[in-house]
RNA sequence: GGAGAGAUGGCAGAGCGGUCGAAUGCGGCGGUCUUGAAAACCGUUGACUGUCACAGGUCCGGGGGUUCGAAUCCCUCUCUCUCCGCCA
């Protein structure tokens, strides 16, 4: 969520840089200045009706102290009348506040200077490629395939048990999940990332602070009975552990990570898209998440991209990074790195890992702010990557290895994984 | 799930329907003392809103009510604790 503030004082910067987004809805920008305007108007005409109420209730106290009833009597009336003037004033209020509210919630945060003006995932700017993409057999299969043949993932068990989109690892394939979580967990914390085991469901106010609600309601498993909603990400529960918060400025950056399964109902996807692992229900991902001091911020998101560039590195896939042009970049980010590895045997790059710099577009939601050397308080900016997802990171490494002998793992998992192949 | 108790500032913990944004202790910050530190002593220390700055307003778990006036009384929801039941 914008800064009400800021739109007042920055309206043509705001607009102009909402139109990097290709968002419509610009003239939310004035709503909601003008919503504010109101709001102020209101405010103060309640202030005043208070103050004269809190004035005269006082008198009447000291009447009745004094044992002058009469006047006492005669304020109270005075006070009674006062009464449905505030609580007229003081429902318009209600009522304007929830406007500004729900006009703010529908714009989306603002593109940094570095977001490349685009409309769709081709006008995003490819900055980077690394690794090399290995040369196949001609009877090289896709993932889906090397699944069954080596008996790692059960997709139909999956079904039967829930439903498509929830696979059932098993054998090697269940080890090979639990040695990539241990690996990118350790990774992360070598880097000095704090581990966590947050709940894997969250309530409305959590959901609400990192963005997904009210706009993403129907991308979430919901707990109707509870009113508890399935993670969709690490990010929920994670940076919503510091909701709320002012913390000394000494303590940061504070620096995150945690493993958790992610649920997403993915509606609307169909087709070759989701085929195999490529995109699920129920997926398994690390993700990092940091707050940081708002002038470190676009440092950090550096930091993190080359955190997440050396992960691949050390997994031997051919990789690229991806700036998001304004038009592809989610409803909560300031600016985005989108990494891809590319699938040998689709022939096809998948997405792998996002990472975005929110700037205070949260932390002004969830209110997590930090205090400075002159005790002044000021928001956060938050910050979060995957580090990585599993699931297509599996579907590469499958593709790409795939071997006659069976399927050869990078070095980096031999440790982790106990054996160098997968036969 | 049943019975009872409770929810107050960063933490602990007072609080008669009016002068309570709230005692006190701890912690934090500043100072005195000290070569320096500790101790001791002195001072200071909630957030939001609003204003050029004052003033003013809001917040004592959430919501509603009673009252001229609510941290204080009533209702309700949520959560916590104790006991019982169930249970990985």
């Amino acid at each position: 969520m914008l800064q009400v503030n800021f739109l007042r004082q920055n309206r043509d910067l705001a607009i102009q840089k909402l139109s990097i987004r290709n968002f419509k809805d610009i003239d939310l920008v004035d709503q909601v200045i003008s919503a504010d305007d109101k709001r102020k108007k209101l405010q103060t005409t309640v202030d005043e009706l208070l103050a004269k109420r809190n004035s005269l209730s006082k008198e009447i106290g000291a009447s009745m102290a004094k044992g002058l009833k009469e006047e006492a009597e005669e304020k109270k009336k005075l006070v009674a009348d006062l009464k449905t003037d505030i609580e007229k004033a003081e429902k318009q209020l209600i009522e304007t506040g929830a406007e500004l509210q729900n006009l703010l919630v529908r714009i989306p945060n603002l593109p940094s200077d570095k977001v490349p003006a685009g409309k769709t995932p081709e006008d995003n700017v490819n900055i980077k490629e690394g690794g090399s993409k290995p040369i196949l057999a001609p009877d090289a299969v896709p993932h889906w395939e090397l699944t069954t043949k080596y008996s790692l993932i059960d997709f139909e068990l999956g079904n039967k048990i829930t439903g498509s989109g929830f696979p059932v690892y098993k054998n090697k394939g269940a080890k090979l999940q639990r040695a990539l979580i241990q690996y990118f967990l350790d990774y992360n914390t070598a880097a000095g990332y704090i581990e966590y085991e947050p709940p894997f469901m969250v309530n409305e106010d959590s959901a609400y602070g990192t963005g997904q609600l009210p706009d993403k309601e129907g991308q979430m498993y919901h707990a109707v009975a509870d009113n508890f909603y399935l993670i969709p990400t690490a990010e929920v529960p994670l940076t919503n552990i510091y909701r709320d918060e002012i913390v000394n400025e000494s303590l940061l950056p504070i620096k995150m990570t945690a493993y958790t399964p992610c649920f997403r109902r993915e509606a609307g996807s169909y087709g070759k898209d989701v085929r195999g692992l490529n995109r699920l229900h129920q997926f398994d991902k690390v993700e990092i998440v940091e707050l940081v001091h708002p002038d470190k911020s676009y440092e950090v998101l550096e930091t993190m991209v080359q955190h997440i560039e050396k992960l691949l590195q050390s997994l031997e896939l051919p990789y690229r990074i991806l700036k998001l042009c304004g038009g592809d970049m989610g409803f909560t980010s300031a600016l985005t790195y989108d990494f891809e590895v590319y699938s040998a045997a689709q022939q096809k790059w998948l997405e792998v890992s996002s990472v975005s710099n929110f700037e205070t577009f949260q932390t002004n939601r969830m209110k997590i702010r930090f205090r400075d050397g002159q005790g002044k308080i000021h928001l956060v900016h938050s910050l979060n990557g995957s580090s990585m997802a599993l699931p297509r990171i599996v579907a590469a490494l499958l593709e790409n290895n795939q071997t006659a002998e069976g399927i050869r793992l990078p070095e980096v998992l031999y440790n982790y994984f106990g054996t160098t192949i997968i036969n």
